[in-house]
DNA sequence: ATCCATGCAAAGCCTTTGCACCCGA
DNA sequence: TCGGGTGCAAAGGCTTTGCATGGAT
């Protein structure tokens, strides 16, 4: 664990906004700047392999990640792309139909909430929207 | 609609493996050898969006196709990458408990189930391969 | 002395975009 | 004639990778 990896970990365990690699480099930064994005990106790999953190890729295109490592779901705003977290209890095994019906092997799921954060509800009075979508998955 | 739109959405159609905007490039290409992929991107938007077919951006960070416009979930293989369609009910609201405990309006969720397809099962006996992933969204 | 992680920069991959041409209305 | 869609190629954004240096054991 060099110091790098550390504080990548510490800045990414301080913030519950879900930043991007570019995010964590501008995080990271200020602790050490002479820090670069090649490293940045290599140690939030292999803190995410190691399970000390989460790597986001549900949604768009750019990663997130997420310095919450136990098992729980986000929601996404769909204005601002905010993403936070949803500890939410399904209250029922949810992989337990597509176990049951399909011929793969389930090991798991990837499931995120999509909608509007309240801010962007507010300022919706304002602009309103092009409206959004459902289930995609 | 343009003879080029046209013929990506047959295309599209034709198959149930959700090709990648590259796979589904090489597919029209040997109907209409003179199209570019920029076309391609451009039709498989406009399309989307109409909401003929749909684009799968969970999971990896390729975005697949789907010509399938209706409301369903999918399977992805760690393994393979493969992705089946999985038409499964799972019995309740799944978005409910997010309603309620979150300030977001939600509008819907993402979900993709991973496993193991019954092809790299099979493989699996040769060559183990190293664990997979569960709940991330 | 050895080995791995770093910094730096270049390359890579997928996707988007600018622009002139073409085709259909 | 007009306007949008096309082909082509270049640019773009995010991420990965090669390589030599550097720090730690």
């Amino acid at each position: 664990m060099t110091r790098q990896r550390a504080v990548i970990l510490e800045e990414l365990r301080k913030v519950s906004t879900h930043p991007s690699a570019d995010e964590i480099y501008e995080m990271v930064r200020k602790r050490l700047p002479r820090i670069s994005l090649g490293t940045i990106y290599r140690n939030l790999e292999v803190l995410s392999e190691k399970g000390d953190i989460r790597k986001l890729d549900t949604g768009s295109h750019l990663k997130r990640f997420d310095g919450r490592a136990e098992d729980h779901y986000h929601i996404r705003c769909l204005r601002c792309d905010r993403l936070v977290d949803a500890f939410v209890d399904l209250g029922a095994d949810i992989n337990r139909p597509v176990k049951e019906s399909s011929d793969f092997l389930i090991v798991g799921h990837k499931l995120e909430f999509v909608g509007i954060c309240p801010q962007c509800q507010r300022q919706a009075a304002d602009s309103p929207n092009p409206a959004a979508h459902a289930p995609t998955g």
